[in-house]
DNA sequence: GTGTTTGTTATCAA
DNA sequence: CTTGATAACAAACA
C-alpha cells in the first residue's frame, strides 16, 4: 500500500535512473487503467524524454519533453505529464541491460521473487518501458486498480488543485491550516486524516501510527481534540512520515522500491498490523476494530 | 466458498 | 452548495 513515503522512495530511486532518459518503445499488456487510451499512449509516448520525476501526495508525475523543435512546436499544449498511481499493489521496477533482478545476482532471493512475482516481464506486468541506454520500466500490479494517466499541464493543475491538500512535512503544512481543519470537521480524526483533500499523503499505515504516536483514539471526533492534541497530532506525523522516507517505506504487502526490494519501516510500526500483541508501552494487546471502512489499530489504554 | 486486504470514487442522505 | 457515511471495485490469499 504505497502511501507517500513509499511514492516518495519510488520517486527519488528512479530519478537517479531516469532524468534524460528517452522512451523508445512501450508495450501495454493491459489496457484497462490506461489513458486517455493506450492507442494513444503507445503513439505519443516514443521518443519523448523523461527530464524530471515529481511527486504530489501518492501521485507520481513524470515530466516528458520532446526531442526535437518541430515536436516541441507541436506538442506545446500538449500531454507531457505522465500521471502514474501504484494504488493497493502496484510497482515501478527499474532493470539494467542484461541484468535481470532474478538473474542470480546478489539482489535474487525468494522475498524479492514473492513480492515482484518472478522474472520481468511477468503475469503482473501491465506496461513494459524500453528505454535508451538498453534499460526497462515495468509497471507490475497484481489488483488492476494502479493506473497511468498522460495529461497536459493544465489538465494536471486541474487534478492537483482538486483532488489533493496540503501535505506533511510541506510549507503549506503549517499548525495554523492543521488546526483550523481539524476544528471545522466533525467526522471522527482517522477518516478526516485520511481524506487526500484535505492532507494529502496519509494512508491506513502512517495514520494508525501516526494516532498511536500522539496518544489519540482513532475513533475521536475530530472537533474534540483540544489545541494540545492538535499539536501533538501535527508532530506526530510529521514525525512518522519523514522517519518512513528515511527507512525507504514499509513493505505489508507488495510495496517494492524500484529496484525490487523491500522497505525496512515495517519493523519500526507500532501498531499497524499488531492485533493481539503487546503495546510497546503499556504491554496491553493492540485491538483492531473496522473504522472509515479501514482495519484500525490502537492501544486502549494509551490512546485517549 | 468466505472473509480480508486498501486507495479512491461513486452514490446517497442530510 | 457542503459534509459525512458507506458501498463498490479489483484479485489473490489464508
Amino acid at each position: 500500500m504505497p502511501e507517500l513515503p513509499e511514492v516518495e522512495t519510488v520517486r527519488r530511486d528512479l530519478s537517479k535512473k531516469l532524468d534524460g532518459r528517452q522512451i523508445l518503445k512501450i508495450q501495454i499488456f493491459d489496457f484497462k487503467n490506461v489513458a486517455p487510451s493506450a492507442a494513444f499512449l503507445t503513439k505519443h509516448l516514443p521518443q519523448m524524454i523523461i527530464w524530471r520525476l515529481d511527486r504530489r501526495g501518492k501521485l507520481l508525475i513524470v515530466k516528458l519533453r520532446a526531442t526535437n523543435s518541430k515536436l516541441k512546436t507541436r506538442l506545446k499544449n500538449s500531454k507531457n505529464n505522465l500521471l502514474i498511481h501504484l494504488k493497493m499493489t502496484g510497482q515501478l521496477i527499474y532493470q539494467e541491460k542484461n541484468l535481470s533482478l532474478f538473474g542470480g545476482h546478489s539482489l535474487s532471493n525468494k522475498s524479492l521473487a514473492a513480492a515482484v512475482g518472478g522474472p520481468l516481464p511477468n503475469r503482473f506486468t501491465r506496461v513494459q518501458l524500453d528505454l535508451s541506454g538498453g534499460t526497462t520500466l515495468f509497471f507490475n500490479d497484481l489488483r488492476k486498480f494502479a493506473y497511468l494517466k498522460l495529461v497536459d499541464d493544465q489538465e494536471l493543475a486541474t487534478i492537483l488543485a482538486k483532488n489533493y491538500g496540503p501535505e506533511p512535512l510541506s510549507p503549506e503544512f503549517t499548525l495554523d491550516f492543521f488546526q483550523q481543519l481539524i476544528k471545522r470537521h466533525q467526522t471522527n480524526i482517522k477518516a478526516l486524516l485520511l481524506k487526500q483533500t484535505a492532507i494529502a499523503g496519509l494512508g491506513n499505515i502512517y495514520v494508525d501510527e501516526a494516532l498511536f504516536l500522539a496518544d489519540i483514539k482513532p475513533k475521536r471526533r475530530a472537533k474534540s481534540l483540544t489545541k494540545q492534541e492538535i499539536s501533538n497530532l501535527y508532530q506526530a506525523i510529521n514525525q512518522i512520515i519523514s522517519q518512513a522516507i528515511k527507512y525507504r517505506g514499509t513493505t505489508f504487502s507488495r510495496f517494492v522500491d524500484a529496484s525490487g526490494r523491500q522497505g525496512n519501516f515495517s519493523q519500526h510500526l507500532k501498531v499497524y498490523g499488531r492485533a493481539g500483541q503487546a503495546c510497546l508501552v503499556c504491554q496491553t494487546p493492540i485491538v483492531k476494530i473496522k473504522l472509515a471502512g479501514r482495519g484500525t489499530h490502537y492501544c486502549l489504554k494509551c490512546q485517549r
